[in-house]
RNA sequence: GGCGGCGUAGCCAAGUGGUAAGGCAAGGGUUUGCAAAACCCUCACACACCGGUUCAAAUCCGGUCGCCGCCUCCA
């Protein structure tokens, strides 16, 4: 039974789709003025992870990431490079899902976009008007009157009050300093719609209560997920939001994921030390980023440096390696006993996935069947070899599940670099007369020779291994 | 100031009452012409510190120290 931290309660609890079948999840996506970083990966990693175990558990998952496509970053990168706010949400819309892609994150259902709900997001703040919940100052502002809504701060654990003394600066306008911004008045050269109350354009909050509510109906949907950073005012305002114009729960459970620091600092603009996506695919497959995610308990915050991914890297060496070598036992059909290696390796997995998603441990179930399946491989006995095979099999199913490459020829295993200079790639038969010629070397007994052969390639990214019978085998090196 | 998180070996990281998973690195060995990979062995009487509860605590309670996040745009 899979249980989940629900940040409503601070609890691990029981989780079943609310119909019992399909689950219907929301994850909060990038505000889209800038080319994405690791910290856009944690979030896109982690959730696709989830919604591939649900998946592998028998669900139906309806996922819907959405495209702040309008904000004030938006416009101000747009009067920057004299574009327009649509091509530079279109420009970075694309790069996001190149970047993802890269990571093996599989597409969502749907990717609504916040200029094309206005009208949603229009119908729910009049709701809020007509209701009483929110108010309008000035041209066209219209703010969300919190203490009204009592159930302010359950999601975030503060209170009214305390979130009353926190700001900084607030609009005078405002009846209640806690209160926040549902719609902005038009201001001179900005995009703005026209609403029942005047000009404007959305605040932050409503688009993502507009089109959850429009795309995940009835409320509440099951999970709702995001950036632990997100959890106040974002979340809480949402459910307020929605709450007091629907009269019902937003989501039943809320998901946040951990931070990413970069040595230890907190990831900024303002520290220089942002790093993206396509930089870190440039030296390190995007396969290694992925394993470095899952390496840590989704709601702990991680530390990005260079060594980990070289780690990760390793890591990626040695799972291909294993199931490489059993890939060329055959396909044999599993026995009893290697049906149960099978069988309860799965098990191990589920029960670590099932705990809040735990896949660091998950990790270590994984890492237990390479190394099973290695151990069979060296004994060579009919029933080593099956049971190396269960344990590939398992190995390579846990994999599909975190959204790993099984095999080495996966694009998710190539730097970005790589990936372009593909044409100049040396073909495979050139490198097997290199191996040749060494194998003749050694055969002469002249090893200055051989060596050269094998050094020259490792340098040129490629490993020669020995095997029994003068044989060799020549692998590309992550 | 308010709210929250964290502190486990050289590094990373699981483990939330029953006697410390796993990965990387390191050392020794098997194998090899030498390597690489794999395998075997070694690598925390110990989980920031102090006190308490308990037959039993890394795990619960109290306190101390240290680090970090949110409260303002942020994944």
């Amino acid at each position: 039974m899979l249980k989940l931290h629900n940040t409503l309660s601070g609890k691990k609890e029981e989780f079943r789709a609310s119909d019992g079948a399909t689950v219907r999840m929301y994850v909060c996506g990038p505000t889209v003025y800038s080319s994405s970083h690791l910290g856009h990966a944690r979030p896109a990693v982690v959730f696709d992870t989830l919604r591939r175990y649900l998946e592998f558990s028998g669900h139906t998952v309806k996922l819907v990431t959405n495209f702040t496509d309008i904000d004030d970053k938006i416009i101000r990168r747009a009067k920057d490079e004299g574009s327009t706010e649509r091509e530079i949400s279109q420009k970075y819309i694309n790069e996001y899902f190149e970047d993802m892609d890269a990571l093996n994150v599989g597409r969502a259902d749907i990717y609504p976009k916040a200029t094309e709900h206005v009208q949603e997001m229009i119908d729910l703040v009049q709701k809020l008007l007509d209701n009483g919940y929110a108010y309008r100052v000035g041209e066209a502002d219209v703010f969300f009157r919190v203490h009204k809504f009592s159930g302010y701060g359950r999601l975030s654990g503060r209170t009214p009050d305390q979130v009353k003394e926190a700001r900084i600066e607030p609009d005078e306008r405002k009846e209640n300093a806690e209160d926040f911004a549902l719609w902005k008045a038009a201001r001179p050269d900005e995009p703005s719609w026209e609403t029942p109350w005047g000009k404007g354009r959305p605040g932050w909050h409503i688009e993502c209560s507009a089109m959850s509510g429009k795309y995940l109906a009835p409320l509440p949907f099951d999970i709702h997920g995001g950036g632990q950073d997100l959890v106040f005012p974002h979340h809480e305002n949402e459910i307020a939001q929605t709450e007091a114009a629907f009269g019902k729960p937003m989501a039943r459970f809320w998901l946040h994921n951990g931070f990413i620091n970069i040595n230890r600092e907190k990831m900024s603009k303002s520290l220089g030390n942002v790093f993206n996506l396509r930089a870190a695919y440039e030296s390190y497959p995007p396969a290694a980023l992925r394993l470095f995610l899952l390496g840590t308990h989704y709601r702990t915050d991680i530390s990005y440096t260079p060594e980990r991914l070289k780690e990760a890297t390793a890591g990626l060496e040695r799972i291909l390696d294993a199931l490489e070598k059993a890939e060329k036992l055959g396909d044999r059909e599993l026995n009893d006993e290697a049906e149960q290696e099978y069988e309860s390796a799965m098990k191990h997995f589920g029960e670590s996935m099932d705990d809040d998603l735990n896949t660091a441990a998950a990790l270590g179930v994984l890492y237990g069947s390479i190394h099973e399946t290695n151990l069979a491989l060296q004994s060579g006995q009919d029933q080593a070899e099956l049971n190396a095979i269960a344990h590939a099999k398992a190995a390579g199913a846990m994999l599909k599940v975190l959204g790993l490459p099984t095999r080495r020829s996966d694009n998710m295993l190539k730097t970005r670099s790589e990936a372009g200079a593909q044409a100049a790639a040396p073909d495979e038969a050139l490198l097997n007369a290199l191996g040749e010629a060494r194998a003749l070397a050694r055969t002469e007994k002249a090893f200055a020779v051989s060596d050269f052969i094998r050094e020259r390639l490792i340098e040129l990214g490629y490993e020669i291994r020995d095997l029994p019978d003068g044989k060799f085998e020549i692998k590309r090196r992550l």
